[in-house]
DNA sequence: GATGAATGAGTTTTCATTCAT
DNA sequence: GATGAATGAAAACTCATTCAT
């Protein structure tokens, strides 16, 4: 935004800082919080460990520092994608289209929201500050509010409520999107959105 | 099953195995696999350290033992809730009340899955033995082997195939259940298989 | 005391322990207690390192047995002579000459006091637990009462105060003492505890 | 001294030097060599962590130019108590007084040659460079000098040799000014040096 | 077969010191 | 000359695993 500011100090030091960050993104979502040491984050950025210890104060703050900002990187797209004018069927649909992007070019990060945590919990946003994980619940709040505004204006059914809806829909997108990145040649990477939302758009009983 | 042949001996080493997996059901679903000891297991299954190392050769080999264990259990269940006779709808029905009910009585199973771990990785039955996915794999067939079947004597329509939509209602299954585990005051528990099914069943759109 | 009771594996343990104990005290009267790793100890001691951690809890832990250990040692012995019969005089004999023989025999004890603590304060028995040091206030009293039982039966004069008194004998003894730890050369060892005693014993002033 | 022939910049680089030895005296006073860093030092000192090595070349450079500079104050104020014309006792009673006053005023430095130091040994200087027990040694002579003298003119009884009673005069005010200093409300400062010199004086004994 | 004491590699973290700017 | 970022050796402590009894 208003990067030029920065003083060169500042932004060596930014560099500095995303290079530590992308080192241990790398590892965690590797091989998982407790099976990387202090040390081979720094070996890996090449910097001295009492280096990394300058930039964060310790493990578990570089932690959260890696989860927060790959989270915001996230819920900003998606939040984007929602909010952006269109109707509830566009909406959507961008929605799924931004998150399956998201999940194509940020695979490490993927894997370490699923990757052993601390007391990593089970759902997708699960083993993380409660901090983000209120920032996860509110995003699925505003995608509510997209089944929400469908149903007022009598394009969706009420088949559950709006919340419920938004909890089915992005299950099943992180199912379908981890079935791909678990195994991509069985799995297709979902390139048309209707693959996953037709499941809710259409009904699947017979009358 | 063939039980009354065992010796014993093997009825006691039987016995005490499944007091240490016990013990580390609770730890693990508690605290997490890294969080844990051997020596806790020990203490709190009332054996020796060294006695926990003649049943499992490591801390790896009893953490497996463990999930294969649960995950047994769970398939069974799973399984004869839908081999057994009846139409598709009620073989789903039987199905989702089935999976309610074994959440419900082994809450710390059901953390442990999704509690830190090795490599956790992703979706319900991640971070854990190609076997025991492969098994889980392998159920999910028979699932989508009902839409399948539905899907041949018309009472399904063909919103996907029929694998995809075992894969979506595991996931809708799995997303409700862990928001009624997470926080059950705000998400009850889900008595009638249908506040779940009919997300798939019904369509959302109108026309 | 009632040693034979103890099982060999009991006996065994503390004469383990009793040797970590001699490694410790040898290191820390020698360099100090930040300067002694506890690897060192172990080493010294010719255990494992995790060894060491078995017995004591960390390194303060093991440092505080430690001071409590030898300063039991040191209170029985002089307590002894201060209560063993006598007349007043007698027994401040008996406690100069009981204190001389401590110090020699224990001269890394001794430096142990005075070297490097935690927050080592000022005196003979500072920077220890304050256990320890209100054992040490007892003492002083136990001391201070000699002078005054003298000087209840007049055979000492009032001074000053029967404890200012015992305070004052104890700084005598520790300097004459260390000045003969440091160097026992150019400061002979007080063979007779008069060369001690007389200073408090004779007035300095004519008249 | 001489202090007009220093040129600006001499002037700044002794006033920032006595600034950073009078952070360190603050900081080690209160929490012991070990337990503070360089960093510490800096910041209380407000310069940089660079600057401080420019003056001292390294941590125990410091400590000692501290201890030094501070032993040199005490040093010069006592001698000069001594020095000052006056009969023996005279002489006495003003180093009594000047020694408590140099307590009084300097708390800091005084816990700081009790707080925790390197090989700390025993009594009050201790702990030091040679150079500065030499220099104690030899301040101790000086006052075995007023001893003497006194012998001489027979005020004074040949009850120990001179410099035992200087040895004997040093650790008992050491121990009643401890005695304050750790707990000023039970133990009261010493006003009058007779409190403290009547020990020396008076004969305990009766007879 | 059971026990649990002993082991030591490996982890996180601190801090005195250096040196490019 | 001043700065303070960078360094990495070294410390305390843990815990999976072994093996003598």
């Amino acid at each position: 935004m208003e990067e030029r500011k920065l003083s060169r100090r500042e932004r060596e030091r930014l560099a500095q800082r995303r290079e530590m960050l992308a080192a241990a993104l790398d590892l965690f979502s590797d091989k998982g919080y407790h099976n990387v040491s202090m040390h081979q984050i720094a070996e890996k950025a090449e910097f001295a460990i009492g280096t990394l210890y300058r930039f964060f104060k310790n493990k578990e703050d570089l932690y959260r520092a890696l989860i927060r900002e790959q989270s915001d990187k996230f819920h900003e797209a998606l939040t984007r994608a929602i909010e952006e004018p269109g109707d509830e069927v566009e909406k959507l649909r961008r929605y799924v289209r931004a998150k399956s992007e998201v999940f194509r070019a940020n695979v490490p990060t993927i894997r370490l929201y699923f990757a052993e945590t601390h007391g990593a919990r089970f759902n997708i946003m699960a083993g993380v500050d409660s901090e983000i994980r209120e920032r996860y619940r509110q995003f699925q709040q505003t995608l509510a509010g997209v089944f929400e505004s469908g149903m007022e204006r009598e394009r969706f059914q009420r088949i559950a409520t709006p919340y419920s809806l938004a909890v089915a829909l992005n299950s099943i997108t992180n199912a379908f999107l981890s079935l791909w990145l678990e195994d991509p040649e069985h799995h297709p990477y979902p390139e048309d959105p209707d693959t996953i939302l037709n499941i809710l758009f259409k009904g699947l009983m017979n009358e």
